[in-house]
RNA sequence: GGGCGAUUAACUCAGUGGGAGAGUGCUACCUUCACACGGUAGAAGUCACUGGUUCGAAUCCAGUAUCGCCCA
């Protein structure tokens, strides 16, 4: 052993961290083996915002696979992590948009060339900031195999699965009412509208005169602008203040036109407002339809900032809708057309990057056709070859699944992947990987101009194919892919299902041939202490960073960890880093004793171990069986109450103190010591590794006889200790007793210091002849005999298996004792009895499973000679 | 409107058919040679409510209430 025993006195997290991060990546620990032997085990990353940077969720996501990935690279897989960024199209470009905007410039200004090159000096100079700071969570990313959703080859992914759709008819062009955001002026799809169910509007009414002069008739609604692009009145065709009415026109007095009224059951609701309802076909999806069935015009009265167009007349042309709304109310209530208000709460659509109201346009955009691609990847799911875990996570994935919408995939955005299809003059439309396959494949004249499709696909059209195209495809002989295709699981949130999950299911169905991972283990998010979601907004977000600077990060992975109950919320509270850096604190000085102790160390010698050290060694195999069970279950929290309860109950509580007469002592006995509390610390390094990297290796560098990197050495398995059930019983009943002593001067308020000596009758006492020092030590209990006189003054703790009587001649109150003995043989009577009245229940007896019934009947008889323990006890007073 | 989830000790949360658990906090005692970021002992819960199934329900079923999330 060496020469210097003393280790600090408090582990130095920050140290730690620096000395290890660098010296594993220097020996390549973190690099996934393509041509090992071993079984595969990959996980690819949700690729972060290249431009993002670090928050709780993200610390969350990637310590659950740096957990998985390095219990699994100890465990004999060759595992792999690929990190990597995604280029998040509109949020960079934006971000970007609105650093030149400080300078009064443009995008336009700038052109598409010279702004690309501005988003990509964005990207190398802040881009990638999420990778330095994943690192100081000490995620044990393959760093090598890091990707970019826009480098060569994922480019060369999307092209190739986009040409691929297009020739199998999945992805088409289409002109029909889309989402667009006026804010970033783009279009959108489903998924990034978000609804303000809580919004309070107005419902505002207004009559249209009926054009032959007979009457009017009143309509509601809660966006008075969009009269300006109606082109009928819809009334219930069964309505009987309206039916005459079909067929006859309206007047829109504001641009002057003839707009029809029209009978639609599916539209109109007779019960609501006043049973007339005006058509919008151009800017609102249920009014399409309409217009659809019943041959009407589509007027679009916007332009793409969401400005009326020459289509509403010139007295509002020009006007952002809002300030034409007020304009058209101030127009209508001067015509006398005006006919009341109310409040009203409706839903209102807002683009998720920016928050611009989202105005349905109708335009051309690319779709991917969904109905064919989505049906594998239900049954995919539906057969179990990917599981969600929570299980109840495949609901969401089904609802949404199963009404899926097609995808509109275009972007009028200048960041991402261009589309591969080109236009000629006379618009006719050629898609290919490039403008050379195009001319090629369809033997165009060299001298025809063709011109790229402008907009850039969506960025998640890209993510899709994130877990084979990160892995080489489509790059022929793709070794990585070859091994590590399909991953093992998916760790992420439950807010990206449909936006991510979903979609790299039918991108790795249809493209790869099979599903693109087994598992996805769905997280909740990291909330703040009140249960408030995180925002910069509300000021409430806590920095990892900062956290891991107090608190050190072994600490505060364990505390996400805890905190990771399946697929629920956690509110994040700094207290409880405090309360993890106490376990670290603890492990630490048990450590501490261990190595002031190892002086005289014998590593060649193989002293027999004695009682205590088989118990601990029995008690970590036990601890080691449910640590693996609850990792392979992806239960973190129970791992770590799990690695918890043994470091700090078993090993420290009860193993430390009982084997202290040994480890002081000499010869075999303390060999034995020390060999066991070498064997638990190299055990309990490699069994916390996964969670506390930088404290496992620490104490693995120090514990003698250990080599290389803990991050390789083997996870514990049960079988790696021996089983002693009968040592186990033992020492249970020596615990009994300690406690029982323990309890005895508590209540009896006799200080700790005065000696007991004792009478141990029953049938387990004579097992308390081997424990004299444990029992010295843990309860100052220093004489134990196993018959004679009970003493005439005695209190007496009456534990399984025995009744010890403990001597208090002249310190008993004697009257105080037979009180506390009443008390307590009122508590164990009351259990007796309701044992018995429960085994005296036949239907009980007859049908419950034998073993429940043992059980129970093994609890009585305890109980019964408890009761006859304190009988004989009392009676002994007098 | 449809779906999912939550409701368990003062607080944060585990516990999915067999006598209610952890951590924190609280109370009392202990500055014992790894640790006061500690030790010992303890108090603390009609498991939201109402029915039902069962020998047996925190756990399964139905409904109610409150809160949260997702979808339309």
């Amino acid at each position: 052993m060496s020469e210097t025993n003393e280790l600090p006195n408090n582990y130095d997290a920050h140290a730690a961290a620096k000395r290890y991060y660098s010296w594993w990546e220097e020996q390549g620990l973190f690099k996934g083996d393509v041509e090992g032997g071993k079984p595969p085990y990959a996980i690819v990353i949700p690729p972060p915002n290249v431009t993002g940077s670090l928050h709780m969720g993200h610390a969350l996501d990637n310590v659950l696979q740096d957990i998985l990935i390095r219990y699994k690279r100890m465990d004999g897989y060759d595992a792999v992590w690929v990190p990597g960024t995604d280029h998040a199209g509109i949020a960079t470009q934006m971000v970007v948009e609105r650093e030149l905007a400080k300078d009064n410039i443009s995008r336009h200004d700038l052109g598409r060339e010279a702004f690309l090159d501005k988003v990509w000096d964005w990207k190398k100079k802040n881009g990638d900031r999420i990778i330095f700071q994943l690192r100081s969570l000490g995620v044990s990313c393959d760093w090598g195999r890091e990707r970019f959703t826009m480098d060569e080859g994922l480019s060369a992914a999307v092209r190739q699965v986009f040409v691929k759709y297009y020739e199998e008819g999945l992805i088409y062009r289409d002109t029909r009412l889309i989402n667009w955001d006026p804010g970033t002026r783009t279009v959108l799809s489903d998924l990034e509208v978000e609804y303000d169910d809580d919004h309070v509007g107005e419902l505002w009414s207004f009559a249209y005169p009926l054009s032959d002069g007979t009457g009017e008739l009143v309509v509601a609604t809660t966006r008075p602008e969009t009269m300006l692009g109606d082109t009928a009145v819809a009334v219930h065709p069964q309505d009987e203040r309206y039916k005459h009415l079909i067929g006859k026109t309206v007047h829109n007095p504001l641009v002057d036109r003839h707009i029809p009224i029209v009978g639609d059951a599916i539209l109109v609701d007779m019960a609501f407002g006043t049973g007339a309802v005006k058509v919008t076909p151009a800017h609102d999806f249920n009014d399409y339809e309409v217009g659809k069935r019943h041959g009407l015009d589509f007027i679009t009265m916007f332009d793409d900032a969401a400005c009326v167009n020459e289509q509403g007349g010139e007295r509002f042309q020009g006007m952002p809708s809002k300030q034409a709304r007020t304009a058209v109310k101030a127009a209508m209530e001067e015509l006398g057309l005006f006919r009341g208000t109310q409040e009203h709460k409706h839903p209102l659509g807002r683009s998720q990057r920016g928050g611009a109201v989202v105005e349905p346009m109708l335009s051309t955009q690319w779709f991917v056709k969904m109905k064919p691609l989505a049906a594998p990847a239900i049954a995919a799911v539906e057969h179990g070859a990917t599981e969600f875990v929570p299980r109840r996570f495949e609901n969401t994935y089904f609802a949404w699944m199963r009404d899926i919408r097609d995808w509109c995939i275009s972007r009028q955005l200048w960041w991402g992947h261009q589309i591969p299809a080109w236009y000629d003059a006379q618009g006719g439309v050629y898609v290919g990987e490039s403008e050379a396959a195009v001319r090629q494949a369809h033997e165009l004249a060299e001298d025809l101009v063709l011109t790229q499709d402008s907009d850039v696909l969506d960025t998640w059209f890209s993510s899709a194919l994130w877990p084979f195209s990160t892995l080489g495809w489509p790059e022929k002989d793709a070794k990585d892919l070859a091994k590590w295709y399909p991953t093992a699981v998916l760790v992420t949130g439950f807010d990206i299902i449909f936006f991510w999950v979903a979609r790299m299911m039918f991108s790795g169905l249809h493209n790869m041939g099979s599903v693109p991972f087994e598992k996805v283990l769905i997280h909740g998010l990291v909330r703040d202490e009140t249960g408030q979601k995180m925002s910069k907004t509300k000021g409430n977000v806590v920095d990892p960073l900062d956290t891991i600077e107090t608190h050190g990060v072994d600490a505060f992975r364990f505390t996400l960890a805890r905190l990771a109950a399946p697929g629920a919320d956690m509110a994040w509270r700094d207290h409880e880093v405090g309360v993890s850096g106490r376990f670290v604190n603890k492990i630490w000085q048990a450590l501490r004793f261990t190595m002031q102790n190892m002086d005289g160390y014998d590593p060649s010698a193989t002293p027999t171990l004695g009682l205590y050290d088989q118990w601990i060694l029995s008690r970590l195999g036990q601890a080691t069986a449910r640590v693996r069970g609850h990792l392979d279950a992806f239960r973190f929290d129970q791992v770590c109450s799990e690695l918890h309860a043994f470091t700090w109950d078993e090993l420290c509580d009860w193993y430390l103190e009982l084997s202290k007469s040994a480890v002081y002592g000499e010869g075999e006995p303390r060999q034995a010591a020390q060999h066991t509390l070498l064997a638990v610390f190299s055990s309990v390094a490699r069994l916390i590794h996964p969670i506390m990297p930088f404290l496992s290796e620490e104490i693995w560098q120090l514990l003698p006889q250990t080599s290389g990197s803990v991050m390789v050495a083997a996870y514990p398995r049960e079988a790696d200790y021996p089983q002693d059930p009968e040592i186990i019983e033992q020492v249970a009943f020596l615990q009994d007793v300690i406690r029982g002593m323990r309890r005895l001067r508590a209540e009896m308020e006799i200080s700790p210091r005065l000696p007991f000596n004792v009478l141990a009758l029953g049938p387990k006492a004579p097992w308390l002849l081997t424990h004299g020092a444990g029992l010295k030590h843990l309860a100052n209990v220093v004489d134990v005999r196993l018959e004679g006189e009970r003493p005439g003054a005695c209190a007496t703790a009456v534990v399984a298996g025995a009744e010890i009587h403990v001597d208090l001649e002249g310190v008993v109150d004697v009257d105080a004792e037979r009180e506390r003995l009443k008390k307590e043989m009122g508590r164990v009577s009351k259990d007796a009895g309701a044992l018995r009245k429960k085994l005296g229940n036949q239907a009980f007896v007859a049908k419950a499973p034998g073993h429940v019934v043992a059980k129970f009947q093994e609890k009585l008889a305890l109980a019964d000679s408890r009761i006859k323990g304190l009988k004989e006890s009392l009676e002994a007073l007098g």
